[in-house]
DNA sequence: TGGGGTCCT
DNA sequence: AGGACCC
């Protein structure tokens, strides 16, 4: 970063950049999902309310926590908490300066410079808030002690907001924002900062010249609704004023499991099963760690592929979005799935090639670029007796749906309201883990240098070429051999690192 | 430009 | 089955 690499920079520029890059193969999410698991997990001992976002992102509703704190005794150090910014835990946002914005259409939209500070509000939030960010301060102390992430952390009364505000002071920083300074905040931002606004919204909004959310408030609720449909429309309504009623939603189980791999291409049918093979291979490890764990097995097997020739179509459709997968899904016999099933494989692998070949004419050129398999629909599988693995079952699967949204919120929405600052909520988001910041980790340079083998190419797409592969299993994370003018370990992280780091 | 996920249409 | 969104 300190050098200018960026996020999501195409390898080249990246070079550029910096020559002594050395990239490493970070497809093998394995590690990335234990690391994940374990701060979950650890999360968890704050409050029970712990929504994932991705693998390193987390929402945290700790208004009971803090509740618990409020009928005490105001020392703050009773959670073991460093009152810094005006009692508040390291950053306290205070506004910035805001000026007159002109957009791309000509379209001016003035976004009032704030004249008096709101610094007090007496519902009692800001209190609230104090013992919130010490709450998150706390967390990511002991986080780095016990397992050795940094993270960021926003802290505020909504979800949208607490995002927002861990956005402010980046690496290993957390900030506060209190309610009144919401609104503001949010004027000067571009509508695409909204969670929830994205790509394909930002581009609609765009076209009725609206850039930044304080242009967003000018349209009518009705117009949004019919530029963005009803979901969406009557949602960026509110959240553009910076009214959020979203609640913070634990998830339960993963609906879906997948893998996939992308690759310069395929053209030959023996490749694709191939290909398809190792997919399973990887998925069936995680449906039979999943089955151990908590006895269900999938019934549902999808196949997804990108042929490039129609992705290439659909990306100037959409001018950059990187689309063009097509997908076939089938009813699987839930017996199949069963780790003691000894023809599993086969039977899957068929059942795979058969919707290969749906989507997919047999009579057709194809030129793959990308596969996925998938399972979803899991069910709870009793095990070697009364169940029905043959034909049965195979008329079975429509009528088990019915078991969804079983799991209810921890907090009811009703709660959540943010009609007045009563019903108070905290959220905070803990994200970015920084494996790489870990102090503990070796800082052997040699590992990091045998593997800079990059020879430039001319070729474009290359990019893979450019992996180094690594020791077997080694998570992706991008280091530079120059430690003199980049404050981190000069090595790789290995996985016996994050082996030690989890005690695994 | 990866390899995942969730939810809505 | 696909699209849009999130990381």
């Amino acid at each position: 970063r300190a050098r200018g690499v960026r996020k999501l920079q195409r390898l080249k520029s990246a070079f550029e950049a910096c020559p002594e890059l050395v990239i490493r193969n970070g497809s093998d999410l394995k590690h990335y999902r234990a690391a994940s698991e374990g701060i979950f997990h650890f999360l968890k001992r704050f409050t029970p309310c712990v929504e994932r976002l991705g693998l390193d992102e987390f929402f945290l509703d700790v208004t009971e926590k803090v509740a618990e704190f409020l009928g005490k005794p105001v020392t703050l150090s009773s959670i073991e908490c460093y009152a810094e910014a005006d009692g508040f835990a390291t950053h306290l946002y205070k506004g910035r300066k805001l000026t007159l914005v002109e957009t791309q259409t000509g379209v001016k939209s003035h976004v009032p410079a704030r004249t008096s500070t709101v610094d007090q509000c007496n519902c009692g939030c800001h209190r609230r808030l104090q013992i919130g960010s010490c709450l998150a301060k706390k967390i990511r102390t002991d986080l780095f002690k016990e397992l050795g992430y940094t993270a960021s952390a926003g802290i505020s009364v909504t979800k949208m907001a607490a995002k927002l505000s861990g956005e402010v002071h980046k690496p290993n920083q957390q900030t506060t924002m209190l309610p009144a300074y919401v609104p503001d905040f949010l004027a000067a931002l571009r509508v695409r900062k909204i969670p929830g606004c994205g790509y394909s919204s930002a581009r609609k909004l765009q076209a009725e010249g609206v850039e930044y959310v304080s242009q967003l408030r000018a349209l009518s609720q009705k117009k949004l609704i019919s530029l963005l449909g009803e979901l969406i429309g009557s949602r960026l309504y509110l959240l553009c004023r910076g009214e959020d009623n979203s609640i913070v939603k634990p998830r339960g189980k993963e609906k879906t499991m997948s893998e996939e791999d992308s690759f310069l291409g395929s053209d030959n049918v023996v490749d694709v099963e191939l290909r398809i093979s190792q997919l399973l291979k990887g998925l069936l490890e995680r449906t039979d760690a999943r089955f151990e764990r908590h006895g269900d097995l999938p019934s549902l097997l999808r196949l997804t592929v990108r042929d490039r020739v129609a992705a290439k179509k659909k990306g100037e459709q959409k001018n950059g979005y990187f689309g063009g997968r097509s997908s076939k899904q089938t009813a699987i016999p839930m017996g199949v799935f069963h780790p003691g099933d000894p023809k599993r494989d086969e039977k899957l692998i068929s059942a795979l090639m058969q919707l290969f070949f749906k989507l997919v004419p047999r009579n057709l050129c194809f030129h793959l670029t990308l596969l996925n398999v998938a399972v979803a629909r899991f069910q709870p599988f009793g095990g070697a007796s009364g169940n029905q693995t043959g034909i049965d079952s195979f008329f079975h699967t429509a009528a088990n749906t019915s078991s969804r949204n079983n799991e209810k919120p921890l907090i009811s929405s009703k709660r959540d309201r943010l009609e007045s600052h009563n019903f108070f909520s905290v959220k905070m988001k803990v994200a970015k883990a920084e494996v790489a910041s870990h102090p503990s980790l070796p800082r052997n340079k040699s590992e990091a240098t045998h593997t800079n083998n990059y020879e430039p190419t001319k070729k474009r797409n290359r990019n893979k070429d450019r992996v180094a592969e690594g020791p077997a299993g080694s998570p992706g994370i991008i280091v530079t051999t120059d430690d003199a003018k980049v404050a981190r370990p000069s090595s790789a992280v290995t996985a016996e690192d994050i082996d030690d780091l989890f005690n695994l």
